[in-house]
RNA sequence: GCCUAGUUAGCUCAGUAGGUAGAGCAGGGGACUGAAAAUCCCCGUGUCUCUGGUUCGAUUCCGGAACUAGGCA
């Protein structure tokens, strides 16, 4: 027989099924190798992007036709009204179905899109209790904390969950108020909770693409987006989403390209203003989106420049990984 | 041409009763386990326009030059 260790591990990979990840900051040009990559690996594409899921916001989240998807098959766009909420439980609830459905149909899952929480959610299987998102605990504690300063609540998590409290700066209201929900609903401390997810192992056998280009050239992609995002429309894209009875209170509407564009819609700035805040507020998220990457593990980073920005060169080092991973 | 004001970090500006300087924004780094395109944290040496002078010492005071803005011709 052949060598037992080597078959083992093959054997345990090939039980695990395959999951292609393709990420990076925004604009760095996901979209457009999704599209080949999922084309040559007979895949059907998952995006991993918390505006597109929101139909109506085609402009602004750079959602791609119908028209323009050859064909390939797109997940989780265009599954929600933008009033709705959404969150990281349900992205994974609807990642896993649409695996699920993916692998049935001899296709392989290629989860494509920015939003690093996400992606970790489904590739390393977190566990989320299952209660409804948004509760009348965090209604509740978000109300104290407008009330009474979210000192207090920072003192609450230190008595409840001391742990947790010395991860967490006092400002980060957010997270603090997070904590304190999760112990009310389940009884649990999230520092423990969140210490047990973290040791989990993946149960596919996948590949995590990072595309990432020089900063200088990222920065002047990103402009000339937002630039063409306005010359498509997209104050008018706005403007009918408020006609549909959103406001800047909406869920989606707290997304990039769009809740800067309400100062001017109220007057209260010039659509130039606006235009340079879209810039500035989506160069500091690529950025923040780099950080998530550089922090995950078993990252495999793809610098554009590495492979002289040639698409082709960068899809056959992809599927070369691909065949040596034995997802092809 | 004259008068006035200004010239300090990439940008907008503070400041130093003379002992080489600090905010906001931009930029960089980081955190993140049910809002994540969200939320939060950390990082500021720069010919203080140039040039003479006074002074132990000048970005700071005085003189001159250059540039910018406004006003007067």
């Amino acid at each position: 027989m052949a060598d037992i260790g080597k078959s083992h591990v093959y054997g345990e990979n090939n039980k695990k099924k395959p999951v292609i990840v393709l990420t990076g900051p925004t604009a760095v040009g996901k979209t457009k190798l999704s599209l080949s990559l999922a084309g040559a690996v007979r895949g059907s594409i998952i995006s991993a992007d918390s505006v597109q899921v929101y139909r109506g916001l085609d402009i602004g989240s750079d959602k791609l036709p119908v028209s323009e998807r050859m064909g390939i098959p797109h997940y989780l766009i265009d599954v929600l009204d933008p009033d709705q909420d959404f969150n990281v439980y349900l992205f994974q609830k609807m990642a896993r179905e649409a695996m699920e459905e993916i692998w049935a149909s001899g296709r392989i899952p290629v989860i494509v899109g920015g939003t690093g929480f996400y992606i970790q959610a489904v590739l390393r299987d977190i566990d989320f209790t299952e209660e409804d998102g948004k509760s009348d605990i965090r209604t509740m504690l978000e109300e104290k904390a407008e009330e009474e300063g979210p000192e207090k609540l920072y003192e609450m998590l230190k008595s409840v969950d001391p742990a947790a409290a010395e991860s967490i700066h006092p400002n980060n209201v957010r997270r603090v108020i997070r904590a304190l929900e999760f112990h009310e609903q389940t009884g649990e401390l999230i520092s423990e909770h969140n210490e047990e997810q973290r040791e989990k192992k993946s149960p596919y056998n996948f590949l995590y693409f990072v595309l990432d280009d020089d900063r200088k050239i990222l920065y002047s992609r990103i402009e000339e987006r937002v630039d063409s995002m306005i010359s498509k429309g997209l104050v008018d894209e706005v403007k009918g989403l408020i006609d549909q009875g959103l406001n800047e209170d909406s869920p989606s509407m707290k997304a990039l390209g769009y809740r800067e564009l309400f100062p001017y819609l109220h007057g209260e700035c010039t659509l130039d203003e606006a235009v340079q805040q879209i810039k500035t507020d989506t160069r500091h998220f690529a950025k923040r989106q780099l950080t998530w990457f550089r922090r995950e593990d078993d990252v495999i980073w793809i610098e554009k420049e590495d492979f002289d920005r040639d698409e082709q060169q960068i899809l056959d080092y992809i599927l070369m990984l691909c065949r040596a991973k034995h997802i092809l």
